[in-house]
DNA sequence: AAAGCGTTCAACCGCGGTCTG
DNA sequence: ACAGACCGCGGTTGAACGCTT
């Protein structure tokens, strides 16, 4: 019935990662590919679960995974994705080459989170004060303010040209076409729209709809 | 010096969807 | 058709480290 455990959960490692097991699944799918997680690490001779290989490769050992302190350019472009596509990790590090989605998620609880704040507080604060004095948990409140209603539907099917990409900003390359630092002309916003008022992100494969 | 606290981030956990026997 | 494993994802944890007192 069904298919056979991946591995014997009784001899199974965990926790931290030596350098060893790094080599030796390094090693290994420098030689062989990714190919089945299920059965790498028995062929791999490695006393780790499948999953625990993925994740070690993926967020860590893989040759293109970027290492050290994001940019500002990256700052931004995460915030912009976030308001779009909320907390979906794997499609906003999909826009981000050479980072994981455990490090943006990581990136953003502990660093963005606390700045989009204290500038959206900051702006507030410009803007006319403190509206909300009264009540007792700033923090919270915006967080809910920050939430936008989105709706993701299957890719827009019927482009007939292929968008000229030398027009497109760098952000509707990215498929933020409603983004507020967007700088393309409204005809050319238009051009990319179309008629049936839905934005769609090529780069994304997403129709973007409802507030933004 | 060291205790206490806060921060960071690699790794694990659990879930939902998909696949396989 | 169905049971159960796989896969990928987001949420959470905990060890390591840094800073403050």
């Amino acid at each position: 019935m069904g298919r056979s455990p991946c591995c014997e959960k009784a001899q199974i490692n965990k926790g931290a990662w030596t350098r060893e097991e790094d080599e030796r699944l390094v090693a290994y799918i420098q030689a062989h590919g990714q190919g089945s997680w299920r059965t790498l690490p028995k062929a791999a001779g490695l006393l780790r679960c499948g999953k625990s290989c993925r994740l070690r490769w993926i967020n860590y050992l893989r040759p293109d995974v970027k290492r050290g302190n994001f940019t500002v350019e990256e700052d931004e472009l995460i915030i912009e994705l976030h308001s779009l596509l909320g907390n979906k990790w794997s499609l906003i590090a999909g826009r981000l080459p050479g980072r994981t989605d455990n490090e943006i998620k990581n990136y953003w609880n502990t660093h963005m989170r606390r700045k989009l704040l204290s500038r959206v507080l900051k702006e507030e604060n410009i803007a006319g004060g403190f509206r909300y004095k009264h009540q007792k948990n700033p923090y919270e409140r915006k967080c809910q303010e920050l939430n936008l209603d989105l709706k993701i539907c299957p890719p827009f099917q019927h482009q007939s040209e292929p968008l000229n990409r030398e027009v497109l900003c760098f952000y509707c390359r990215l498929g933020l076409q409603k983004s507020k630092k967007c700088s393309c002309s409204d005809d050319l916003l238009h051009m990319k729209n179309g008629d049936g008022g839905e934005t769609y992100s090529r780069e994304l494969g997403y129709c973007l709809q409802g507030s933004m």
